[in-house]
DNA sequence: TCGGTTCTGTACCGAACGATACGCAAGTGG
DNA sequence: CCACTTGCGTATCGTTCGGTACAGAACCGA
């Protein structure tokens, strides 16, 4: 992933990569939160120093939305991906697991950016603010389509509310990167997956 | 709750109220954050001036760990009795039905104190954040301890894993009280209890 | 009245913050 | 080689932060 050129615009080019510098910046948030990383750790774990930051990403909080969409985009396919399995079952399962395996690992750089970072008082703009709402909503909404549509598909019982079942299963999710970040262990979390799902309703049958 | 005055003490006596001076620093640091709480912030707040602060608190972090224990020892209070209920369904029940109604409620102060606030990068420091999650902990163990012993009385099947359950409401907690920091409206959160508590594990018929 | 002690209020400290001015380096087309 | 454009790097801006020194005010016991 080296600089990009295309050799054509005139001027001295750009000495780093873009998107690796984005990258590195959305790892320190993540790692310190908005008003934890400060220009400093940015553009020491970015490698580039604060003029350059300004000019290529125009502002702190520029930066931090920029970063926040590459995360996001990349997390929003990861979510599509798991809800494409043959059942809305599978994909909710699929998603719990491998979300709780990501937000345990201590390498895995984007825990509180769907979940719970730009919260009041972060420092973060308004508009930030409500753009993270918007992004946290996208899986939401994901959720509730693929539900209402094994609910079309007779995988769930007609009488399943769709957007009920969709916004519990997201309090799970964000309670579990919350506990993630509280420093939970994987084994205590994917307990609780386990107790998610094995409350699944099911269509005719009990499910003691 | 005026100041408390022994008239014994040598030297010039306190103008304020130490109790509503922490319930006024509670107050900011709840809407604000550690970090986003400021000094002036807290210092007009409580409607004294930094030295008095200092002089009766000690310290930003040490303030923080007091309004907090003053807030947390409430909430504990109000653990134990909502799962003083006569079955620990009713009392799981009550704990979230009234932990919406509380973190919804605009006018409640401590929203994020259990659950979130303290994070790394907040600026609070690492035995503040310990000594928190320590705090967080009291309420998964009275969760833990209620669920067990209603697997003692029978109210839960025997083979109910106590551990397992109370971890898997207490992630809904957290859930819920993430999702109500970040603006979700009360009788959604209370459609997720509905689900949630819908889904409690029945003795032994079916719970369609 | 007078030490002794404790709190209040102003004014300030050094440090860190986000953000920028400006001169130099490194490329372009002519 | 030369304007011209663009990014790089140093050095610095003004502000705000958490925390304090110091002088005066308000209470005690004698």
């Amino acid at each position: 992933m080296g600089k990009i050129l295309t050799g054509n615009e005139p001027g001295r080019p750009r000495s780093f990569c873009v998107e690796a510098a984005l990258a590195a910046a959305m790892r320190v948030f993540a790692a310190k939160g908005y008003e934890g990383a400060s220009l400093s750790d940015l553009t020491e774990a970015m490698g580039i120093n604060r003029p350059s930051l300004y000019a290529a990403f125009g502002n702190k909080d520029s930066l931090f939305r920029q970063a926040m969409d590459q995360y996001v985009q990349a997390g929003a396919e990861h979510v599509a991906e798991c809800l494409a399995a043959p059942t809305a079952r599978e994909g909710v399962e699929r998603l719990l697991r491998e979300g709780v395996a990501r937000w345990t690992d201590p390498e895995w750089p984007g825990l509180c950016f769907v979940t719970q970072m730009p919260l009041q008082g972060t420092g973060a703009s308004i508009e930030t603010r409500l753009d993270m709402a918007e992004k946290r909503a996208i899986v939401e909404q994901a959720l509730k389509r693929r539900i209402a549509q094994a609910v079309a598909d007779g995988e769930l019982p007609r009488s399943t509310d769709a957007d009920d079942l969709a916004r519990f299963y997201f309090v799970i999710i964000q309670g579990l990167a919350l506990q993630a970040q509280h420093g939970g262990a994987a084994e205590d979390l994917l307990s609780v997956v386990d107790v998610a799902m094995q409350r699944w309703p099911a269509r005719a049958a009990a499910d003691a």
